[in-house]
DNA sequence: GATTTCATGACCTATCCGTGACACAAGCTG
DNA sequence: CAGCTTGTGTCACGGATAGGTCATGAAATC
């Protein structure tokens, strides 16, 4: 498996480069955005690892440049922040995965191959999903019911859209807080409870009988569309 | 679950004693590297909380040490610095995650459950499995059976999914309660048969005469698909 | 500085869990 | 094979606990 780093720090471009060789992967390396593009343009690869925080072409930047041009590889961007906000703009630049520094690199490992296995996977969801009689508009953060617009805050919109990529799925409130929460913000459980309350408020038609929004008792919750 | 505190300061180091104690947790604290070093090679331990900044023999190399002689339990490293050489250098010393200082003993406490429960998930099984005519799904935590749809609680979802991780095998009760239940919880082995009992109500179509949750007299039960 | 958003604690409720009692089944013993 | 013993199935009740909700205050955003 080819694998490409672009990561314009050369400690960590190192680190990288030389734990992704250990790990029997073959490696190149390129030191900004213009030399990766180039790169992935011309050389096969398997899997791209984009830092995000680059000095010119950044990696959302050489990211959109690449599924532009057709190149539909895995991208495991790396990225200081951990807000959904800018996970977005990776979602919509395309990008597979995110790796929020600073991390494990057991973790990168285990993103990597997670990516490679299944990486015809589309994980990203659509910008305008369906949730009973309600629709919900991501990139708008509103939620429209009955003919009438609701706003979204940030953070609605961040736990709804965690459910939403795992439908069916029970979310754990440690899951809400990694996911959707700034990496050290770590407020009470009970805040996510809250938020469930406001999203039932918005969502459910009877928020005292949810129909959507459940509750797993001893785990967390999950989303019935 | 054991954890050692390695840290030369003590206000610090008597507060996250302190604090994982009240969690539940067996806390030992070592007061320098070598120290550290020496308990966790002489003792088992299930996660290593290393100070980086110390006297001496710092957090990395303590923990590249630990790394080199074979220890492989998590290690959690906290850091004054944020800086990216810093993580460089943590994540070739082999550390698995970071607190950067000043942090919440809540984010602590999150971080650590987080890194325990990471290798308690290696019990790999598939996210869904057929037993007899029931189909269970661990993610969302429900059992399906002849169309319906039926919801398992934490503890029954725990019970399945050990059962399952080592199916044809016989589980002990005293192997339920260490898996299934919170390390400071110890109930009496007749609570799992208790969960024995419903789980057959909602896996056998016969619970009377059980066909695949199977009782192992002396020993405990079994799981035949 | 006003308004929205977020975080926390307290109180209340629903329910899941834990226990003990009893009945019954399976082994063992003679 | 009868009788004893030990282990398991089942039930119902009480209590602990997780989650719903509200009010209050802090913080961020404009």
């Amino acid at each position: 498996m080819r694998i490409l780093v672009v990561e314009d720090e050369a400690p960590m471009r190192r680190a990288l480069v030389e734990t992704l060789a250990a790990e029997g992967y073959r490696v190149r390396a390129a030191i900004h955005g213009p030399e990766g593009l180039e790169m992935a343009m011309t050389e096969p690869f398997d899997l791209v690892l984009l830092d995000v925080m680059m000095p010119g072409l950044d990696g959302y930047a050489v990211c959109r440049a690449l599924r532009e041009r057709g190149r539909d590889m895995p991208v495991l961007m790396l990225t200081a922040k951990a807000m959904v906000d800018d996970r977005v703009e990776g979602l919509d630049a395309g990008a597979d995965d995110y790796l929020v520094k600073p991390f494990s690199l057991r973790e990168l490992l285990a993103r990597v191959r997670a990516l490679l296995r299944r990486r015809d996977r589309d994980l990203s969801i659509p910008d305008v999903i369906a949730v009973g009689d309600s629709t919900i508009h991501f990139t708008k953060q509103v939620l429209i019911r009955e003919g009438s617009e609701l706003a979204l805050s940030a953070k609605e919109c961040g736990m709804l859209r965690l459910l939403a990529s795992r439908a069916g799925e029970v979310v754990t409130r440690e899951q809400f807080l990694d996911q959707v929460w700034e990496y050290h913000a770590y407020p009470s459980t009970r805040t996510v409870d809250n938020f469930i309350a406001t999203l039932r408020a918005k969502i459910e038609p009877d928020p005292a009988n949810p129909r959507h929004l459940l509750t797993v008792r001893g785990t967390g919750y999950k989303l019935v569309t």
